[in-house]
RNA sequence: GGUGCGGUGGCGGAGAGGCUACGCUGCGGCCUGCAAAGCCGUCUACACCGGUUCGAAUCCGGUCCGCACCUCCA
């Protein structure tokens, strides 16, 4: 069994053997969600990819530090604060606590450190005077603009040259840039916009630099991993870059910032691009109220991180179905006892596929396997599907315990009715009556009770 | 126009020169009073055209077709 990890580095676009850069602690870094709406199945396939990458590293190294940051400021919120003349922080505050709730749903852990843009304002002001000290950027009518041409190395992420951008640019381009590729560090605000007093006015800061600042001051340089969903690549990712790489000194190789990218593959819905124009965002909010968040989160999982989803109905459904499966075998095996040393060598399969770039389907796969086997009558040790689902436990945070199935509340009276029906149905049973014990089947079936005959006894649960 | 990713059975989805991946669905059976679950069995695959090879879904060349990014986006 290997215990080294490879992950696929979207800066060299291969394949790659994780080493880090100090094994005592690795540090990652991930761009997290403008707090303006609801979470969408987009920001939770981020949010889980990464709390996978978290888990596995934290199964081989002692130490990680996974930050990932909340955007408070941004034009969207603004627009958004105009629209329904909501305080702007009133709108962050709520989303961000949403963000954070419906993330918890799908067991995504709480990241380690969790910075907001509006609280490194000053330290984005101190870098953006350091860029324009160093000649990278420049101040033309209360805006601040870093200088691509200054950057040896610009583009190295997205392997676009300079001018191969300009070339496909499709917006107009700022008649005050030096170069048509320079981006916005610092923008003057109007009157009813958000402010912050620096050397060049009153403004706010462009989005690029808050990531380069906080990922600075968490977590310091360089850092392991910059995780992101794959269209941050370009331009934010590469700007970055360019940022950081300046603010360490002069021709630093992006590697310098972050050594290792990490980005994971876009969701669609129903094989078109989740839009709002299109109107087909799915909301974790509302996904939870059929499913539950160990359903949607076996979804994600099901294609690999870097392959395009493809959401619809039946990744939904084919993952519950697949959750009750693996359910049901957690309560078989639940009292079957397993050392330490069989955990680990009954597991090499499985850790292989997840060390091998995060392979979850294979995953599933092996475990599927298995789980047939141990229905093949003794050819599998229970011991070791056992160790497996712990294994998938740990390192998916599958947690294999809650039903997949929604839980109604239901009432101590309701809770009685139902349950003197079925135990009329089951005398019904007893006399042979079966015609009458259809009938309360039908009846419980309209108030909403599915129920299940077992060897000893009926058990039953509400469906609506 | 540029850059990148990809085309696998009814659907989802791994693999990557020789060994049934796997799951869902369908079909046939076992088991159940019925139902559900479970169990057993089972049918459709590697976009197209060439080449390399004893052997290609996998490697090489070409063709066609998708998708994403280049603009706020996870």
């Amino acid at each position: 069994m290997k215990n080294e990890l490879k992950i696929f580095d979207s800066l060299s676009n291969k394949k790659t053997n994780f080493i880090p850069f100090d094994k005592q602690n690795i540090r990652i870094y991930a761009c997290g969600p403008t707090v303006y709406d609801f979470a969408h199945i987009g920001n939770a396939r981020m949010a889980v990819a990464c709390d996978v990458l978290v888990r596995v590293l934290r199964s081989i190294y002692p130490k990680v530090t996974y930050v990932s940051n909340i955007t408070d400021i941004d034009d969207k919120i603004i627009k958004k604060s105009l629209e329904t003349g909501t305080p702007i922080k009133k709108i962050t505050q709520k989303f961000h606590k949403i963000y954070n709730e419906d993330m918890e749903m799908i067991g995504v852990e709480h990241p380690n450190v969790q910075p907001k843009a509006t609280n490194y304002i000053k330290e984005m002001i101190n870098a953006i005077t350091k860029l324009i000290d160093t000649n990278n950027a420049y101040c033309v009518d209360g805006h601040v603009l870093f200088h691509v041409p200054s950057y040896k190395y610009y583009g190295s992420l997205s392997k676009r040259s300079i001018e191969e951008q300009i070339a496909g640019n499709r917006i107009d381009v700022a008649p005050f840039k030096k170069s048509n590729a320079d981006f916005v560090l610092w923008k003057p605000s109007k009157s009813d916009e958000p402010s912050w007093d620096s050397p060049w006015g009153k403004g706010r800061p462009g989005w690029h630099i808050e990531c380069s600042v906080m990922s600075e001051k968490t977590l310091s340089l360089p850092f392991d991993i910059h995780c992101g969903g794959a269209d941050l690549r370009f331009p934010h990712h590469d700007n970055e870059i360019a940022q950081s790489c300046c603010l360490i000194g002069k021709n630093m190789r992006p590697e310098n910032f972050s050594r290792y990218w990490f980005h994971n593959g876009f969701v669609q819905v129903s094989g078109e691009k989740m839009s709002k124009s299109i109107g087909n965002i799915k909301l974790i909010n509302t996904l939870l109220k059929n499913k539950s968040g160990q359903c949607i989160r076996l979804a994600l999982l099901s294609s690999h991180y870097r392959q395009p989803l493809n959401w619809t109905d039946s990744v939904l459904e084919q993952a519950e179905k697949n959750l009750e499966r693996l359910n049901r075998i957690a309560k078989e095996t639940e009292n079957v006892k397993i050392t330490n040393e069989e955990k680990t060598s009954f597991c090499c399969e499985i850790k292989d596929a997840l060390m091998d770039d995060l392979n979850t389907p294979n995953v599933f796969g092996i475990l599927f396997k298995m789980t047939k086997q141990l229905s093949e009558k003794k050819k599998l040790d229970q011991k070791k599907i056992k160790s497996n689902l712990q294994f998938i436990k740990n390192n998916l945070g599958l947690s294999l315990e809650i039903n997949s199935k929604k839980k109604f509340f239901i009432k101590t009276e309701e809770k009685k009715f139902i349950e003197d029906l079925i135990k009329e149905r089951n005398n019904a049973r007893i006399e042979k009556n079966f015609e009458k014990a259809d009938k309360l089947r039908k009846k419980l079936e309209i108030l909403g009770v599915e129920i299940s005959d077992t060897k000893n006894d009926t058990s039953w649960k509400k469906t609506k």
